[in-house]
DNA sequence: AATCATTCGGAAAAGCTTTTCCGATTCACG
DNA sequence: CGTGAATCGGAAAAGCTTTTCCGAATGATT
């Protein structure tokens, strides 16, 4: 350690010269064992704190075999998504003791790899890997080992990778469970590129709610408020208009509302409209603001924390568990009084 | 070190054994020191391939001093504004061959404590603190002492306290000067709150480059789409209406030209407006496409990691630096041909 | 006075890596 | 043959922390 260079400027030894007691006593008193009076120990503490002493993780993650640090990989350059799983992880890791530090690979696989190698070199206790779509990643350019490892919002080429994602077919279970329970009879599903899994599971959940398909009703386009507006003006000019639209995200949602809007047409009244993803940034901005379905990002970040914990700790988890999402109405589907 | 825990099983010792060298000769081939045929170093290198070896960061660090470790603390929950510095920063730094992890505190000074604690725990040679907001910040509620600290997009209460930030007071002279040149003779500002610095930075540059200012064109409001909307609809309602408008965000701005398309006012012909942030959600999805100001965020961070390199290095850093913003003309304020 | 319990010191070892230093060996050259 | 250079081994030390173990000192009890 380079002195004057850091605010850790001291180490056991000097608390233990400052204390008048010896480094092991210090080093008890610090971590409640040994048999010190409770004199003795209040002494040290006193020390420490008057030292502004930390001790050096470094030195004791060497000692103990364990560096108590997670590291957390992703590919979402916007952290739209990561940002919520994140705090959720965060929460649930600090309560076991454990920090959690992020590498932005920006979706570059040799950035990816460099993150990797750098928080292997850290020794961390586990990895793991989210980004902004949740399909299949390929595996890791480097051996993982016996490394702790999890997807969340994401998944593995790897057979038997453990990941945690949320229920997309469930959430749009939900949102057309909504609209049916609002009388609307002819629902239409104006979505994403065919070639998000997401997407497919969306449309999945959608057609099983519904007794009888249109595959008419269903439109495939770019993740864009331009393809929502084109895809309502397609809608528009059917002989038989649908009464209510699922959208596949929530910038989908925006763009259908506002072509509704431009065509005169009353949201909910005439069309109700929801989306998905619950970003605030659309349903809240939208004119009328949009119903949606919300992924429970920060919540599928507390779980993913609690199943690494239980993976450090020698359990074995593998395959992949979805979480429920949670209906958010508001005025796109349901009338303001 | 647990064994068959981690990829990290071999340490160096295992590396001198396999290559049949001593643990000196083994870490002098891999650090290219000391006096060795370059056949007894091809040897060690080999043999270290084949173990899968990786030095041992942790041993390292402890034992020069220096971890090459930077810690990024921000408080933007959304990483709007976070991901692009970070992505410069990263460029950089690995250049210099120092890794960056991040913690998001989530505007919680007790998680940004708690992160503080674990990053100088981790003796990372440096700090960066970053957030959504440029103002002011309290001092982290922990002594810091010489540790290289840089704020980015960022400001302390600490005097002389070493900041980078964007130039929102030259970027909102660029935008005015753009509706100038378009022959725009009155232009007004409709913006945030007036407690956000940038707010009043942005204003500054607005006045600054008009020869005349009327106070009745300077609209504050809340950082919305909604607010935008029903500023420009105050605007419309004036004795006489302006031909351009400043928005203070893409957001406000986006919000601006859905008034002006409810009341059939075509944009740019009848007012041009341009936004700020370059915010490609807001700025893409808008009819037509917004005009904005972009802040180089990602340069802003390459920037930051430079000056961060050279404080660890020993230089001294302190005071403000604002960096220029880039104007980004659209269909908003330029006529498509 | 002797014995036992409590408390602490301090030495040693371990974790992993780097670096230095001294000694030993080998080879080449004068 | 003697000397010097090149090469490597291996021991030691350092970085910081934790833990164990044994010995020493003190106070209380018998």
């Amino acid at each position: 350690m380079s002195q004057g260079k850091s605010p850790n400027r001291y180490t056991l030894r000097d608390v233990a010269r400052h204390a008048g007691v010896s480094l092991g006593t210090a080093s008890k008193a610090l971590n409640k064992s040994g048999t010190l009076r409770q004199e003795t120990r209040d002494k040290v503490l006193k020390a420490a704190d008057e030292l502004g002493f930390r001790p050096n993780d470094l030195a004791q993650a060497l000692h103990r075999g364990q560096s108590f640090t997670v590291g957390l990989i992703s590919n979402d350059s916007f952290g739209r998504f990561t940002m919520p799983i994140m705090e959720g992880l965060e929460t649930v890791l600090h309560a076991a003791g454990i920090a959690l530090f992020m590498c932005n690979a920006t979706d570059d696989p040799e950035r990816e790899k460099r993150h990797i190698d750098q928080l292997l070199g850290k020794r961390v206790d586990g990895l793991i890997f989210t980004g902004r779509r949740a399909d299949r990643r390929p595996v890791p350019g480097l051996a993982l080992g016996n490394l702790p490892v999890l997807y969340v919002f994401s998944q593995s080429d790897e057979p038997g990778a453990a990941c945690l994602l949320p229920d997309d077919e469930g959430g749009a279970r939900l949102a057309t469970a909504h609209l049916l329970s609002l009388g609307r009879t002819r629902i239409a599903h104006v979505t994403g590129p065919e070639d998000f899994e997401a997407v497919r599971l969306r449309r999945r959940g959608y057609e099983a709610s519904l007794s009888k398909v249109d595959p008419a009703l269903i439109l495939h386009g770019p993740w864009s408020e331009a393809w929502g507006r084109e895809a309502a003006t397609r809608l528009l000019a059917m002989p038989v208009r649908p009464d209510a639209i699922f959208a596949g995200n929530d910038q989908i949602a925006r763009g259908i509302v506002e072509a509704l809007r431009d065509n005169a047409i009353s949201v909910p009244r005439d069309i109700a409209v929801i989306g998905f993803d619950n970003w605030s940034v659309m349903t809240e901005a939208s004119r009328p603001q949009l119903s949606s379905v919300d992924m429970n990002l920060k919540l599928l970040g507390e779980e993913a924390g609690q199943r690494l914990i239980r993976m450090i700790r020698g359990e074995r988890e593998s395959g992949t568990s979805r979480l429920p999402c949670t209906l958010v109405p508001r005025a796109s589907t349901v009338p303001t009084p």
